[in-house]
DNA sequence: TTGCTTGTTGGACATTCGTACAACAAGTGA
DNA sequence: TCACTTGTTGTACGAATGTCCAACAAGCAA
């Protein structure tokens, strides 16, 4: 009789994506003080020495992660701009709302985020790909609001302040879910747009 | 000759506050990967046994560090409405731009924050203290704002928008503080403000 | 089938963690 | 001076951490 092979070998960048996504998952469930080598492998299905043989340290593992969940998180904008009436405003609106919505609103997603800005001030490749996202969220936001007809000379001043509003309506709906409705994050959202576009 | 004590007592009170303050120092400083009951006893300069002998638990200790943060957070704010001038309107400003200065706009306060934010969704005491915090610091926005002379109908509204606005900007001024001087941050606010009291 | 590359395993290793506790001593009251 | 209370020390303990590496075996090439 043949016996089952022990393991399977996986193509490297597939492996890669594994151990990246079971990252991701533990992040969510256990929160940044239940994330560690050996409950990644356990998630991914694999021995804790694997880790290291794609990744030379945690911290690579969690900026890689970040990195993996920022493009989930503009893939899901982009999606959502995608499904807007075509209008600029209606686009305008369907961006800075679709972050009050699944999968982005969500309490295990902020754990995912809370984890990564707890290094920020540590790990400088961090703080960069914090600073690089932060800046073409602001770009896209200004962009929407060029089409919309705003002046180039608010647009600046305008896209900080959306993308401030839209983080803290954010932030606050994961961490303290009972204190506003997501529609009403929209409605506050929308009512800002009017005042800076008027 | 008569030898050095070994040690000091304190008065209970004030070795608890010594604790809080020394973990207040080391979350700023190295993080909460860098906060343990050893290196804030270090901090404190007693034994690592002294911390177990005043909380229960390092989870209490991060609670009550917590609350007090808090409260030295609160004061600030207080002495900020102190000093302006004594119409509502310049009240409210003072209120809600102090955040963009020393000492509430710090990278190491942040740091003392996230370490908060990371217990939340685990820790059900620290979460209810987060809730009570925003809902305070909400109230008395709305307060401000009824000061101004705003509708009461729009007030809850309104006041969700400038704490979400003041949160947004003062976590992205602490993240990237290149991104945006803390006179822009100021400016935006006020000039949301100025729309809202339209 | 045979040999080779390398993905993968599983455990060793030194550290560090939170907690517990017996022993010590500072300060107080008698 | 002499207990007595209790704040404080120092360490021991098991568990968990990140990193490392020799050995194994899956899958491909010949």
């Amino acid at each position: 009789m043949s016996s089952k092979p022990a393991f399977k070998r996986a193509e490297p960048d597939a492996r890669r994506l594994s151990l990246i996504e079971a990252t991701a998952r533990v992040l969510a469930r256990d929160g940044v003080a239940g994330t560690s080598v050996r409950s990644i492998a356990v998630e991914a299905g694999v021995s804790p020495g694997l880790v290291g043989h794609y990744f030379p340290g945690i911290d690579a593992l969690i900026a890689a992660t970040y990195a993996h969940i920022e493009g989930q998180v503009s893939n899901a904008l982009d999606a959502a701009v995608a499904e807007a009436a075509p209008t600029p405003r209606a686009r305008l609106d369907a961006f800075v709302t679709a972050s009050f919505r699944g999968p982005i609103a969500d309490g295990q997603l902020l754990s995912t985020w809370i984890a990564f800005w707890s290094l920020v001030r540590s790990n400088r490749a961090i703080a960069r790909q914090h600073d690089e996202q932060y800046a073409a969220f602001r770009a896209r936001v200004e962009n929407l609001l060029d089409d919309c007809g705003l002046a180039p000379e608010r647009q600046r001043s305008a896209a900080i302040a959306i993308t401030a509003l839209v983080d803290g309506l954010w932030l606050e709906l994961c961490l303290s879910p009972q204190a506003f409705r997501p529609d009403e994050a929209g409605a506050i959202t929308r009512a800002a747009l009017d005042a800076l576009l008027a």
